[in-house]
RNA sequence: GCCUGGGUGGUGGAACUGGUAGACACGCAGGACUUAAAAUCCUGUGAGCCGAAACGCUCGUGCGGGUUCGAUUCCCGCCCCAGGUACCA
């Protein structure tokens, strides 16, 4: 028996146990209630995991340990999410390909959680880019392209359905989801088109579709890149300058499901204000659609319209100019030969800049008059066309008409165009100082809604419009459709080639499902081909389908893979399907996801979408994958920064002190390699690929300083902590302690390894209750425990659950300190109190908890599938109360009172004492407030 | 800019439904044990004021208002920080 605390050894100890004896498989098990703990799917960095990582899962280790004592039996898993651009670009920076740098990583990762001892089912690990995993990703991809929405089912079905459709009926005022610029067609028409023409026909309709997208486009790389690779306008790898591109890419028509998305936001129960991230982000607006004509026709646009979509459509006598985005296909037709120089600089301009600087710029007023006008449907008038940036062409239709006197940013653009501002609503203020977009009082200046309100007025106007047939009412979703291309090689292969019709055209076609997993091909190095194809097309020559057609090229992004992953974990060696019908229906939804709230918008919003998607093709039975969603706040690092200073001729840092003078792009460093903020030079230079050896450095006071901020610790902001340190010095029960101290879980916090010594001590100093330190000899009674110890156990066990139930994981580490605290003032070593601190402390710190176990007498290992003490209130029974005594809310003194003790004997007794009187020093109270067992409250 | 959070001692945080603000830790100061150190234990520790003493007084939860017998908690306005903003995952 060890009587010393020895942390190493007997966390080494009880991780191998754990492994030898698969204490954590999980299984199909129809005698116990099932409870499925999800954590964030990880990306296996070369960083390795950093302290932010473990946070949420120490939490989800602690509910699997607890839920187990509860009788659950638990699925907790853990994979990797190992396609993405660190790897990719790790292999374009050695040529080392990134399967072998992402195999490492997943390695080291394993040894990192395997040393943090969580109560993992190793056994269905699964990893998205091991073709056995991906084999489905592509799957399920197949299933996309092969479907429709159809809107009166409300759901996915198979394209062989609207075929039948088509046959039957054609198109025409048929109920699916697709472009609104998809032309309808008859039956006859559907019916004389060549096999080749329905094909391409069809390719409007499926949920999985090529589409145009705005991309990043880098010429000098020749490569699409990631909005996070772009930094002030030009690229991070380089500093070469970034265009708006249009490109023809995969998309996914996750609009389709906008409003089941919205609905389902009611059903789950996650974090509000996640919740409300995705419906703001979903962004259901109704309006209506206008058509404005042209005015005097313009070449090459003969009866066009432009649509516009408000969701004020009773503003619209208050129209004074109409804004295009500068990337509207119809910006150059519509300008006249004395604004084409100004609108082509314009346009060229508007290229560089990235989505996020023309939204967040509002003060910044940009735009250029076409030279063209329309003509407001309503009043006839003639409205001139702009083109301005704060327009974004994937947004609604590109355009948007101007109401000055009740939008702010349309105001802004007027005044600066002096263009007028015409009233509208007869209680608008100040509209020369600013816009007013209320929608009370009565209309004026506005021709068939005069005097009409809000309601009366949109009803009337869509009315009017749909009579017309120049508009109609819409609901508007601000979700667009989800990019599913990547220009790289480390994703997954689209399964997909294509083939020439007889007119030529290439049409994609899917390969055969017995053909999956379509693997990666391997290529020379991993950039874009000399002609800006992606990677993949290097390998072109070889990689054919049939021998003959070439492959999509794109890859998927990151986010496919991790879009169904927790039902792979349900059945992970399954070969004839993502998971058996008997898992999926034995696991169901995820009990407990623990994940951070920056995926709010991303990944889960794209895995509520291909889980209802799975779900309409019957694969799968929950409209919703995770029913509880907790947020894990994230454990933010403290970041470096160097200064490049742009335009120069040899790349040239500079110190932080003297930035300023320069024109600088701040870049992220290592954090490693910077110590108190000073750079090590040289190993900077040897570390990066894009710093020569001849690079300068300005330096102040003879050294290099670097800038901070504190941000999200992540591999591409270089500021990772390794939980590995402090394990090796604390020990694992140590961090996992520490890491739930901390705060709560789901609050954002610096972190900070000072006060970890707290979390050690209290280990240790529950040690102490089994072991003498100085004898060393093991002090564990049979004595039966005592009243008071009884009741500081029992407060400890009914807060530990409570806290437990509600997530409220910090607070439980201060009540078994507490309850540690009082039972070494006890000097309370008895086995039936023990016996139960160790359970209530066994899901925080596993490994010290089997130990003790086994001192007590216990079978090594039983304690996984032990019960949870059980909660006796009668212990905690008090009989009388310490009342506060205030006086106008401000506390005196205190005053015990029977528990039973009614409000009006206690004010009573209250006004009558010696101390209340001297307060109150002869006044009468206004009024005496008592709160049974809380509060008395003296008015005077 | 927009959407979503957050701001409490020197530090991390507690206060769960509007009821004793600062639990529990870290740090710091003093003391015990020790030849010494480590470890451990004990005491004190929001700020200011009065005082020999305190069971004494005032202020105090980002800032400014409001509601209430009573506000860290609810409402209004502002400031600062963080996450997301559609190709980081």
């Amino acid at each position: 028996m060890r009587t010393e605390y020895r942390f190493q050894e007997i966390e080494k100890q009880w991780q191998a146990f754990w492994e030898e004896n698969k204490t954590f498989k999980s299984s199909i098990n129809p005698n116990k209630p099932k409870y499925y703990v999800l954590d964030m799917f990880p990306y296996p960095s070369g960083a390795g995991l950093h302290v932010g990582h473990p946070l949420g899962y120490i939490a989800s280790d602690i509910m699997s340990r607890y839920k187990r004592l509860k009788g659950y039996e638990v699925l907790h898993p853990m994979g990797f999410d190992s396609f993405g651009l660190p790897a990719e670009q790790y292999a374009i920076q050695t040529g080392q390909h990134p399967a072998i740098t992402t195999e490492q990583n997943i390695t080291r990762y394993i040894e990192q959680l395997k040393n943090i001892g969580f109560s993992f089912d190793w056994s269905r690990e699964v990893r998205t880019s091991d073709p056995s995993y991906y084999k489905w990703t592509q799957w399920i991809f197949m299933q996309l392209f092969n479907s429709w929405y159809n809107q009166d089912s409300d759901k996915a079905e198979s394209i062989d359905t609207l075929i039948a459709i088509f046959n039957e009926k054609g198109s025409v005022g048929v109920k699916v989801v697709c472009d609104d610029e998809t032309i309808r067609i008859s039956a006859e028409e559907w019916k004389s088109l060549s096999e080749d023409e329905k094909y391409e026909y069809l390719l409007n309709f499926r949920l999985a579709f090529l589409d145009d997208s705005v991309v990043n486009w880098c010429p000098a790389l020749g490569t699409v890149l990631a909005n996070d690779e772009v930094k002030d306008g030009v690229s991070e790898r380089g500093g070469y300058p970034v265009e708006q591109k249009k490109m023809r890419q995969w998309s996914m028509r996750i609009t389709a499901y906008a409003d089941r998305l919205l609905r389902g936001l009611e059903e789950v129960d996650w974090v509000d204000s996640l919740k409300e991230q995705q419906r703001n982000w979903i962004g259901k607006s109704v309006g209506a659609e206008v058509d404005f004509d042209i005015f005097e026709p313009v070449a090459n646009l003969q009866d066009k319209k432009i649509k516009v979509f408000t969701t004020r459509v009773d503003t619209i006598y208050g129209v004074s100019f109409m804004v295009l985005a500068p990337e509207h296909e119809w910006a150059m037709d519509l300008t006249t030969a004395a604004q084409k120089n100004a609108v082509e600089e314009y346009i060229n301009w508007a290229k560089s800049r990235s989505e996020l600087d023309r939204m967040s710029e509002v003060k910044q007023v940009s735009g250029v008059f076409t030279g063209s006008f329309v003509i407001n449907p309503f009043n006839g008038e003639k409205v001139p066309i702009y083109l301005a940036d704060y327009v974004l062409a994937g947004y609604g239709t590109g355009a948007v008409m101007g109401v000055p006197s009740g939008d702010q940013r349309d105001w802004n653009f007027a005044t600066h165009f002096n263009l007028p501002i015409i009233p509208i609503l007869d209680v608008q203020k100040d509209i020369e100082k600013q816009a007013d977009n209320t929608k009370e009082g009565k209309y004026i200046n506005s021709g068939m809604i005069d005097g009409l309100s809000y309601k009366e007025a949109t009803q009337k106007l869509i009315t009017w419009l749909e009579e017309k047939g120049i508009g109609n009412g819409k609901v508007q979703y601000r979700m667009r459709n989800a990019v599913f291309s990547r220009q790289r090689y480390w994703g997954e292969p689209v399964p997909v080639y294509f083939k020439p019709s007889a007119s030529g055209k290439l049409l994609p076609y899917l390969i055969q499902e017995s053909e999956l997993p379509l693997e990666l091909p391997k290529i020379d190095k991993y950039l874009p081909t000399e002609t800006g194809e992606p990677p993949l097309g290097r390998a072109a020559d070889a990689w054919k389908y049939q021998g003959q057609y070439d492959y999509e090229w794109s890859t998927m992004p990151g986010w496919a893979g991790s879009s169904w992953y927790w039902y792979r974990y349900m059945d992970a060696q399954n070969k004839d399907a993502f998971a058996s019908k008997e898992s999926i229906e034995y696991w169901q939804a995820v009990d407990l996801y623990i994940g951070g709230s920056e995926h709010a918008t991303g990944h889960l919003l794209y895995s509520r979408f291909w889980n209802k998607f799975l779900k309409d093709l019957g694969y799968v039975k929950e409209e919703e994958f995770a029913k509880k969603l907790i947020n894990q706040g994230m454990i933010q690092g403290r970041s470096n920064f160097v200064y490049r200073v742009k335009d120069s001729e040899k790349v040239t840092f500079v110190s932080h002190g003297l930035k300023d003078q320069y024109d600088v792009a701040a870049l992220h460093v290592d954090v490693n390699i910077v110590d108190n903020d000073v750079l090590d030079v040289e190993t900077f230079k040897s570390s990066r690929n894009d710093v020569p050896a001849d690079a300068e450095f300005i330096l102040e006071d003879g050294k290099y300083v670097c800038g901070w901020e504190v941000e999200k610790m992540s591999k591409s902001k270089f500021n990772v902590v390794n939980p590995d340190d402090l394990i090796a010095k604390y020990g694992a029960d140590t961090l996992r302690v520490y890491e739930m101290f901390l705060g709560p879980l789901e609050q954002f916090k610096p972190w900070n390894t000072n006060s970890i010594s707290g979390s050690h001590n209290f280990l240790k100093k529950v040690w102490r209750l089994f072991f003498d330190e100085v004898s060393q000899k093991c002090k564990v009674s049979d004595e039966a425990a005592t009243p008071e110890e009884l009741k500081v156990l029992h407060t400890a066990i009914r807060k530990v659950q409570d806290d437990l139930d509600r997530f409220s994981f910090n607070t439980v580490v201060s009540t078994l300190m507490i309850c540690v605290n009082d039972l070494s003032s006890l000097k309370c070593s008895k086995k039936a109190v023990l016996k139960d601190l160790v359970l209530l402390l066994s899901p925080y710190a596993p490994h010290i908890s089997e130990e003790l176990w086994t001192v007590l007498g216990e079978q090594e290992g039983s304690l996984s599938y032990a019960t949870f003490p059980e909660f006796n209130a009668s212990y905690l029974v008090e009989d009388s109360f310490n009342y506060p005594i205030s006086f106008n809310g401000k506390v005196k003194l205190t005053l015990s009172f029977p528990t039973d003790a009614t409000p009006q004997a206690i004010e009573e007794a209250v006004l009558a004492n010696e101390q209340v009187q001297k307060y109150l020093a002869g006044a009468t109270p206004k009024k005496v407030i008592v709160v049974p067992k809380r509060i008395v409250n003296v008015v005077v």
